[in-house]
DNA sequence: GCCAACGTTGGC
DNA sequence: GCCAACGTTGGC
């Protein structure tokens, strides 16, 4: 799951109550229903820093609520305030994202060097998806040899 | 349903 | 700041 860096930080989640977030602002229909569709409590989150000085994976995260609909598509102050949802018929849904441990980055470059991750969703020429699904072996690969 | 125009993402 | 890639919008 990406991040800005400038906008949700590690160090930002690592300072939230419970050190859980609300994924919000996710305005694409492919993100939204991988989060309202395959998330489940418990699963685990690839916490990753994009458009930033040094893009890369910067945490270890859980899923920690099933998915419910964004507050901030009702705000009409908020910037990713839509006026085509309602109350009765959200349009945007997000889950809660709960840190397990910051580590140190696993940079774009350092996961671009490693053939285990070569199909890798998120690392795909022209992907923009700011949420993609990943396959178990990636998984296991990034948590078990990549974090000092 | 097509598709041009436009907006966004995100690495560089 | 550039720009390739891709999603969305809206006229027709």
């Amino acid at each position: 799951m990406k991040s800005e860096p400038s906008d949700v930080s590690i160090d930002d989640l690592s300072k939230l109550p419970d050190q859980s977030v609300a994924w919000y602002g996710v305005r694409n229909y492919q993100a939204r229903n991988f989060m309202r569709d395959q998330m489940r409590v418990g699963d685990g989150v690839l916490f990753y820093h994009s458009n930033c000085k040094e893009p890369g994976i910067a945490g270890i995260a859980q899923v920690s609520s099933t998915a419910y609909p964004d507050a901030t598509q009702f705000d009409q102050n908020n910037k990713y305030f839509d006026p085509k949802a309602t109350q009765e018929t959200p349009r945007w849904f997000n889950v809660d994202v709960k840190l397990i441990k910051k580590i140190a980055l696993i940079s774009l470059d350092e996961l671009r060097h490693h053939p285990e991750l070569e199909r890798m969703r998120t690392l795909q020429r022209g992907n923009r998806l700011s949420i993609t699904p990943l396959d178990p072996s990636e998984w296991e690969f990034i948590t078990e040899h990549l974090i000092k």
